[in-house]
DNA sequence: TTCGTCACG
DNA sequence: GACGTACGTGACGAAG
């Protein structure tokens, strides 16, 4: 029990104050926008906030933060005012208007502070800071402990005093005196000085030119303090430095009173109110229930064993401190639908001029710093690199681009030469180095409390990888556009930003050329490369402030959390992974196709009677059903004949010898062009590996796609095919392990559409299209006609495709209406099917998207087309993708978890591939029986916890020397 | 750049 | 009954 009469703080006493106007922006930038559900009421910030005032009061780490507080209390800026703006009317003034959906948090912050029963202490005139300095001299005069919550350094001058530590609780880092010279090479006593020359661009303290925090420690360490410096700056040996002193020495003594905080303001609220009063549970229940924090609400009220169910929901007015204009708009968009207040946001986003001749190119690493220190402020930084190629394993970093704000972006050109005398460009040494700026970035796009934001961060990951620099947390507006609207167009920076910002960015080929004039990045001017690369950033800022809010009306935020951005890092790793290809079995195979190739060649013009190029479908077919007069040739949309496998396949089947050498021709003219001879190209000569790129946001469904080389359609159902997949192999001492879902679709199927005798056969084990087949003809299982069986498996597939007769006819080369009746057979065998594929059409037509078993959404605004057979397109499109598209999101899932788990394993498997039902892994040869269980289990369990599928999955999972033998 | 073709799930 | 089809991709060579 602690007391409940305030009396004079003693050496026993653990004063904790917590700042909490800092705390608010960073809970807000580092959590994602949680809004109330009732209402979406804004309430991520007093969500992150009362989560931290929990665990410092009920659940206080020892470590972190020492003995419990006996006193505590919250210290808020009053208002943006101070007297720091009487000594210098530009103080703090540049710092950006907080966030629409920030502003009325700040009065439920406090709502939530008095609601913890704990002092919530601001004062008219002073910043936190002031009344922190204030109430912690007197606490050390005391004799008490003092722990200050905060990670902003202008406190760090506090830790003069004993006693005194500094903890940020976000980054669970406790900051004393020796921390102090660690971060900054000054001891807590010199932080003044220290502050009063280098400046503070988020505050607008101005500092002295040319001077960051390095130079001034090493002026202090050399002068001692700034009033030395300042009498003896004459001495010192470099010009402009000097110069900069002496001149700007007042703009230092200045910078010094607006930096230094006050010890001794005269408080109203008495130290000793800020004594820990016992929580009442009833009152901060009530307040919990009606900010609808169900987890913390539970928490509280296990510990403080009060019922929920008797508190009533406390009413929490947004009425703030702000005055009532400010009252009115959050209420009004408190009101707001979250679907209006996604529109207003995109209009807002939509009516910025974007003008690039604004944006400034940084060549100075103090600058750099500064603006980076803005980013810590605010959370957020828009960021975009440039390099010399797509290919990020091939990539050199060129430079990179970050916005703070909109209009406020910059360019950090690092490898750019200049001029283009004819002697040989050099180095444009107005440049800072780069391994300067990319120890400044790396701080920045590595902290925790500062979202970055990119446009297919997955490339700007990998390219950061390159520098040893990991990227967390992070948002891409690709990913945003892609889960709000799957369907409805593309997903890259340049559509984007017609649709949604009205304005179209200055085109790659503008300044880079196009072709086989196009150059490198590094070669483009400095200043045309600032307009074009701070323009992406400056954009894909706006585009993540009309996208973000997006995610809330589309019901896609547990989309984008749990099956997009989770697995962008890991597509990053699988793709620097890359896989080992035999270049000898490829050039090998290459010769023999070659040859094979001009064999057939001579024969066929020996038939034909001449000479023509096998490879042009216009002129095989002026040969094939001109000249030769072979019956039943079609024509193309565009008149030419149409020469489709399955038109040849028909011709040789009548007896014709030409045809079949056609066949055999294609076949290995696609397996030269497309596999040998590409992959060989492929093969990156660094890593001695292919290295594919997988697309997030490429497919309506959700599947992934593959390419720059496609290794999702490497050769498999041909003898000769399969020679290509058996190049794939592992590297010295490791096995190819090759994972793959049995039936996932199907399996899917029966889930969703809930049939019964699926989902049993599924379970028993049966083989499906046997049962099928069963179920349709009256046939027993046991001894089947493997033709009959093969007809319901095609019927099984075309059911996952949305099912036509012709199409079926064309599978199995039957009647049209042979196939009619084997379709109405089927539903009447699963009356269910057609219930399925009825409902999901119906539903398609009156939402314009159908659903994944997970809530992905696949839009199809053409289902309601008046031309027929656009509409049956879509129709057939709808139904497949929620079958597709949930089996997809079911291996997403198993992706994402699949790392961790072979970690808790201690196993060392890589994976390297995805092939939509299929994941391929490199695994050391020791441990290949100990990995396929995990690499089983997490695929089978990919579904739960967050849904309980009702038919069984099932894995395959096999390790051999080459992907062919593993599959 | 578009088309026809064909590799994969 | 029109319409012209199985669903989802990416890469190649030919031809415009």
């Amino acid at each position: 029990m602690t007391d409940t009469k305030n009396r004079p703080l003693s050496s026993d006493d653990h004063l904790m104050l917590v700042d909490g106007s800092t705390y608010i922006f960073r809970a807000y930038h580092a959590l994602p926008p949680l809004t109330r559900k009732s209402d979406g009421l804004p309430v991520g910030a007093v969500s992150g906030f009362c989560n931290m005032l929990w665990k410092l009061l009920a659940e206080p780490d020892p470590e972190l933060l020492g003995s419990p507080p006996t006193h505590f209390a919250v210290i808020f800026d009053h208002s943006s005012y101070s007297f720091r703006n009487d000594i210098y009317p530009d103080y703090k003034a540049h710092r950006p208007e907080p966030p629409e959906d920030l502003r009325p948090q700040f009065p439920i912050i406090r709502d939530a502070t008095r609601a913890f029963n704990v002092a919530c202490i601001e004062q008219e005139g002073y910043e936190a800071d002031d009344l922190i300095a204030t109430y912690t001299t007197q606490a050390v005069e005391a004799g008490a402990h003092v722990s200050i919550i905060s990670s902003d350094k202008d406190l760090m001058q506090l830790l003069t005093m004993p006693n005194v530590v500094l903890v940020d609780t976000m980054k669970d880092k406790r900051t004393g005196p020796d921390g102090v010279v660690e971060k900054f090479g000054v001891p807590p006593e010199k932080m003044i000085d220290l502050q009063s020359l280098a400046g503070d661009s988020v505050d607008n303290v101005p500092g002295v030119p040319g001077i960051g925090v390095k130079t001034a420690a090493q002026l202090l360490e050399e002068f001692g303090d700034l009033e030395t410096l300042l009498a003896q700056a004459e001495t010192i040996k470099q010009n402009k430095r000097r110069e900069n002193l002496i001149e700007f020495a007042d703009q230092a003594r200045v910078s010094k009173k607006l930096v230094t905080l006050k010890p001794d303001v005269p408080v109203k609220e008495p130290l000793e109110t800020t004594l820990v009063r016992d929580l009442d549970g009833e009152q901060l229940i009530g307040f919990l229930k009606a900010m609808e924090f169900t987890t913390l609400t539970r928490r509280v009220a296990t510990k403080t064993e009060t019922s929920t169910d008797d508190v009533q929901s406390a009413s929490v007015s947004t009425h703030g401190f702000e005055g009532a204009k400010v009252e009115e708009r959050v209420k009004a968009e408190g009101e707001m639908t979250p679907a209006a207040l996604a529109e207003k946001r995109a209009n807002e986003a939509a009516s910025v001029t974007i003008d690039p001749s604004k944006y400034e190119a940084v060549f100075d690493p103090a600058k750099l710093e500064a603006l980076f220190d803005e980013a810590r402020w605010s959370g957020i930084l828009a960021f975009d690199t440039e390099t010399t190629s797509l290919d990020p394993m091939r990539a050199e970093l060129v430079g990179f681009s970050f916005a703070l704000e909109p209009g406020r972006a910059y360019y950090v050109p690092l490898i750019h030469t200049s001029g283009d005398d004819l002697l040989g460009a050099g180095h444009d040494d107005r440049q800072m180095p780069a391994d300067k700026a990319l120890a400044l970035l790396k701080a920045v796009l590595e902290d925790p409390a500062i979202l970055k934001i990119g446009q297919n961060m997955k490339y700007d990951i990998s390219i950061m990888a390159n520098h040893d620099i990991a990227v967390a947390p992070f948002d891409d507006t690709m990913l945003l556009s892609y889960v709000a609207g799957a369907g409805t167009g593309g997903h890259g920076m340049d559509e984007l930003s017609s649709k949604w910002l009205g304005h179209t960015p200055i085109p790659y080929k503008e300044v880079a050329g196009s072709g086989k004039s196009m150059i490198t990045f590094d070669k483009v001017p400095i200043d045309k490369a600032t307009e074009y690369a701070a323009e992406d950033a400056d954009i894909t800022l706006l585009l993540w402030r009309a996208l973000k809010p997006q995610l809330i009306p589309h019901k896609a935020t547990t989309v984008y959390e749990t099956l997009e951005r989770p697995l962008v890092p890991v597509l990053a790793r699988m793709e620097r992974n890359g896989i080992k290809v035999d270049r000898q079995m490829l050039s090998r195979l290459s010769g023999d196709f070659a040859q094979g190739m001009a064999g057939l060649e001579a024969e066929i013009a020996e038939l034909a009677g001449e000479d023509f190029n096998v490879g042009s479908p216009k002129q095989l077919g002026d040969i094939l059903f001109g000249k030769m007069g072979l019956p039943g040739g079609k024509k193309t949309k565009t008149g030419a004949w149409a020469t489709p496998a399955s038109a040849l396949e028909d011709l040789a089947a009548e007896g014709h010898e030409l045809p079949r050498k056609v066949l055999d021709w294609r076949q290995l003219q696609k397996l030269r062009s497309t596999y040998t001879e590409a992959l060989a190209q492929a093969i990156n000569p660094d890593t001695g590996r292919v290295h594919t790129s997988f697309a997030l946001a490429a497919t309506t469904t959700g599947r992934l796609s593959s390419s720059d080389p496609n290794l999702q359609n490497i050769p498999v159902r041909t003898e000769a095919g399969r020679k290509i997949r058996k190049a794939f192999i592992a590297e010295d001492g490791c096995k190819l392990v090759s994972a793959d879902y049995s039936q996932i679709e199907l399996r899917v199927l029966a889930h969703v559409a809930d049939i019964d005798q699926l989902k049993q056969a599924f379970a028993d084990g049966l083989d499906i299209h046997a049962m099928t087949a069963s179920e349709m003809f009256n046939v027993p299982i046991e001894g089947m006609d493997p033709i009959v069986r093969r007809q319901a498996k095609a019927i099984n597939f075309g059911i996952i495709y949305g099912i036509s007769a012709f199409g079926l006819a064309n599978q199995l080369g039957i009647g049209r209406s042979e196939a009619g009746d084997y379709i109405k057979t089927y539903f009447e065998r699963f009356p269910g099917i057609k219930q399925y594929m009825d409902d999901t059409k119906a539903f398609c037509r009156d939402h314009g998207y159908v659903e994944t078993i997970f809530g992905r959404r696949a839009h199809y605004p053409d289902i309601k087309a008046s031309n027929p057979a656009m509409r049956a397109f879509n129709e057939r499109a709808a139904i497949n993708a929620p079958i597709q598209g949930s089996a997809a999101d079911i291996i997403r899932r198993a992706m994402i978890r699949m790392e961790p788990a072979l970690a808790e394993a201690k196993l060392n498997a890589k994976m390297l591939l995805q092939v939509h039902d299929e994941l391929i892994f490199e695994v050391p040869e020791s441990e290949v029986d100990a990995t396929l269980p995990v690499i089983e289990k997490v695929m089978i369990d990919a579904s739960n916890p967050a849904l309980k599928l009702s038919v069984p999955l099932e894995v395959d999972a096999r390790a051999a020397d080459n992907w062919d033998d593993a599959h």
